[in-house]
RNA sequence: GCCCACGUAGCUCAGUCGGCAGAGCAUUUGCAUGGUAAGCAAAAGGUCACCAGUUCGAUUCUGGUCGUGGGCUCCA
């Protein structure tokens, strides 16, 4: 009998008959690989396990615990659950139904719109289809043969589909009476799709252009096992219960006001203080790290915003301009026009930089009102923006520096995880080539040397310069865009920005735009969801809260109050008269880092009961024992 | 902006298949002076988002407006 060696992912070689599926191949590797199997990847290509061998090849069995498993797993799942609506609504037309990030949609165009309890149903119906047993297999058939096949079906967004495909043969995946245009891979079987649970439905337009028909978009998620599914929706309990929307109005720290206008945010006196404990060290910090501060005006006139050309590109985002004595001004979408004007009030040698310039400007820029979310989604907010001008000579190590700058002050907030995508040059563009070169060159270099796990989309910059962004990953595994480090061939140009070089000629700086946090209103949204409202000391709004037993101790407590407070501390008093079980609930609720009691005994012996939060007990020490301990917390930033 | 869902007390939410509007918490007052997650009681609190329409009667039904939430697009 003929046979024939795969080689396996570690390097082994298993001989084996002719022509047998991958699916048996697995079984022959291991009988709870085979199970887990969900396709195969056949030198290098993602194929099913249905597929056939015929010749030597390198093979990889892929399970769901990949991500190339888990796409073919949620693709497979969408085609499940469009088999179900379609047996429950026959009149269903199916656009696109991909697997994402976490799980997968399909979009629907049918008549009746669907409800919750619609959901419910389709769900019932995936079951019986997962209960059949369904085999799921591959057909190909030339390009025409499928526009015929799905014009018959009535399937007018697949047609459209084929009808701009440049290719001959097409593949199309059946299960029992369900066939989907698909190039695969899939699943074996329906039967492998143990459990799911369909989450949302939503509009989306047809190729998510909004002149298009609205489609119908159904989200789900699946696993191969109960407990996993399990395990994700506790996941997703867990994001609501960290929602900066509900934690802001529990915590007292901020709200908007839709009556007054949407997406511009209330700072409430804790939520103030958080913001300004934050500002406070970000502009030391940046002190510390030769930047210079800046304070800009809110509007300016329409000639700066022509000059700059934001009236050209950015129009759509800015507001209608104000008159003021026949003149025409905007309030500003940016800062950096701005921070130009002052660079322009006296002439800069090369001796002058670089220029560090930052500001925690507040900007406003229109959104549409469907995208207003909390804070994290604002038309008002502050960008913790910098520009830097310097000279060729310096971008590279400028460049490293803003990386080294950004990424130690993620790590003192708290984030660790964090990955830089970097964007280069598009089709379309300004500036000199070589100017492109070099600023692509340092931001590469930079990230080399920051060690950083990167990304790279080709022809994803701006028009007007190559930019990295940072995206840092939050305490349950959401990932985040913050950072963003962007070159700027563009307004130097418009605005003639010039310093004189060594030869005494007029040479064009570098520009850099940077913002670290990004806005402060959506990072303090993000920090609220990454420590779920439990911040760090250092960041809490209120640090501790003095908790008297009976009315006797009141003069000890505020005391106690006066001392912190004179140590830069920030302790609160609660000296209502409720019980002491009242107001420790109250106390825990908020999430304050320490609470203390002080009752007869503390009060005789100088002492303080301490309770630690996420702690039960509580522990009495010295007063003073006390205060050394919040001090250390608060310079360790911990 | 578009699709779907939602809008009831300061907050969280019941409820009314068309007939005087409900709870818990918070607030105020009184009693209780209390030792680590809610002491007891009373009071007060609402044009049921807004505007029309149908009806003897609309918080409830219909239409529209505004807003919120989940998405689509864009981005900090």
């Amino acid at each position: 009998m003929k046979t024939i060696n795969i080689k396996l992912p570690d390097s082994t070689v298993k001989e084996v008959p002719y022509g047998i599926t991958l699916y048996e191949v697995a079984g022959l590797i291991g009988k709870s690989l085979q199970k887990a199997a969900v396709a195969a990847e056949l030198n290098g290509n993602l194929v099913d396990l249905s597929s056939v061998v015929t010749e030597d090849c390198s093979l990889a069995i892929i399970t769901f615990d990949s991500e190339k498993g888990k796409e073919v797993f949620w693709h497979s799942a969408s085609h499940l659950m469009a088999q179900a609506v379609k047996r429950l609504f026959p009149d269903a037309k199916f656009a696109i139904g991909p697997a994402i990030e976490n799980g997968f949609y399909y979009d629907i165009d049918m008549s009746k719109t669907l409800t919750p309890d619609d959901l419910v149903a389709i769900e019932e119906e995936m079951k019986k289809i997962t209960e059949e047993k369904l085999d799921i297999k591959r057909e190909e058939m030339s390009r025409g043969e499928a526009i015929d096949f799905f014009s018959s079906k009535g399937e007018v967004y697949k047609v459209e589909m084929l009808n701009e495909l440049v290719v001959d043969k097409v593949s199309l995946y059946r299960q029992g009476e369900f066939a989907d245009l698909c190039r695969g891979p899939h699943l074996r079987n329906t039967e492998q799709i143990k459990s799911f649970k369909l989450l949302s439905i939503a509009g989306a337009y047809w190729r998510g252009d909004e002149k298009n028909k609205m489609l119908q978009r159904i989200y789900g998620i699946a696993f191969p096992e109960e407990k996993e599914l399990k395990k994700y929706l506790e996941f997703l309990e867990e994001v609501k219960k960290r929602d900066h929307r509900k934690l802001g109005k529990e915590l007292d720290l901020f709200s908007t006001h839709d009556d007054v206008g949407g997406g511009l945010i209330y700072w409430h006196p804790k939520g103030a203080r958080l913001r300004t404990i934050l500002e406070e060290w970000w502009r030391k910090e940046h002190f510390k790290n030769g930047y210079e501060i800046l304070y800009t005006p809110h509007i300016g006139r329409s000639i700066l915003w022509e000059t700059s050309g934001h009236l050209g590109f950015y129009k759509d985002n800015m507001y209608s301009s104000m008159e003021i004595d026949g003149n025409d001004y905007y309030i500003k979408p940016m800062n950096c026009p701005f921070h130009i004007k002052i660079y322009q009030t006296s002439l800069h040698s090369y001796r002058d930089l670089p220029l560090r310039w930052a500001e925690l400007g507040t900007v406003y820029r229109y959104e549409k009102s469907g995208v207003l979310h909390g804070m994290l989604r604002v038309r008002g907010f502050t960008q913790d923006d910098a520009h830097i001008f310097c000279t060729p000579e310096q971008i590279e190590d400028e460049i490293k520096e803003v990386l080294r700058f950004s990424l130690w002050m993620w790590k003192t907030l708290g984030f660790t995880d964090i990955k830089a995508y970097l964007a280069t040059k598009p089709e379309k563009s300004v500036g000199e080539p070589q100017r492109w070169e070099k600023a692509q060159e340092s931001l590469r270099k930079a990230i080399e040397w920051a060690n950083l796990k990167v990304e790279v989309d080709e022809g994803g910059g701006a028009f007007y310069g190559p930019k990295i962004d940072l995206k840092i990953r939050d305490a349950i595994g959401r990932e985040w865009q913050m950072t963003t480090i962007q070159f700027d061939f563009n307004l130097p140009e418009r605005f003639d920005m010039y310093y004189i070089g060594e030869d005494g000629q007029r040479h064009r700086p570098f520009m850099v735009h940077r913002a670290l946090l990004g806005s402060i209103e959506r990072f303090v949204g993000i920090l609220i969801e990454h420590y779920g409202g439990k911040f760090p000391l250092w960041l809490s709004p209120v640090q501790a809260i003095l908790i008297n037993v009976s009315g006797e101790q009141e003069s000890k407590v505020k005391e106690i109050y006066a001392a912190m407070i004179d140590k830069g501390l920030r302790p609160q008093m609660d000296l209502r008269n409720e019980s002491v079980g009242y107001k420790i609930r109250e106390a825990v609720t908020q999430k304050v880092p320490y609470i203390c009691v002080i009752g007869k005994n503390e009060a005789e012996s100088g002492t303080v009961s301490v309770r630690k939060r996420g702690e039960n007990n509580s522990v009495t020490m010295a007063i003073d024992e006390f205060y050394a301990m919040i001090m250390e917390d608060m310079e360790s930033k911990r």
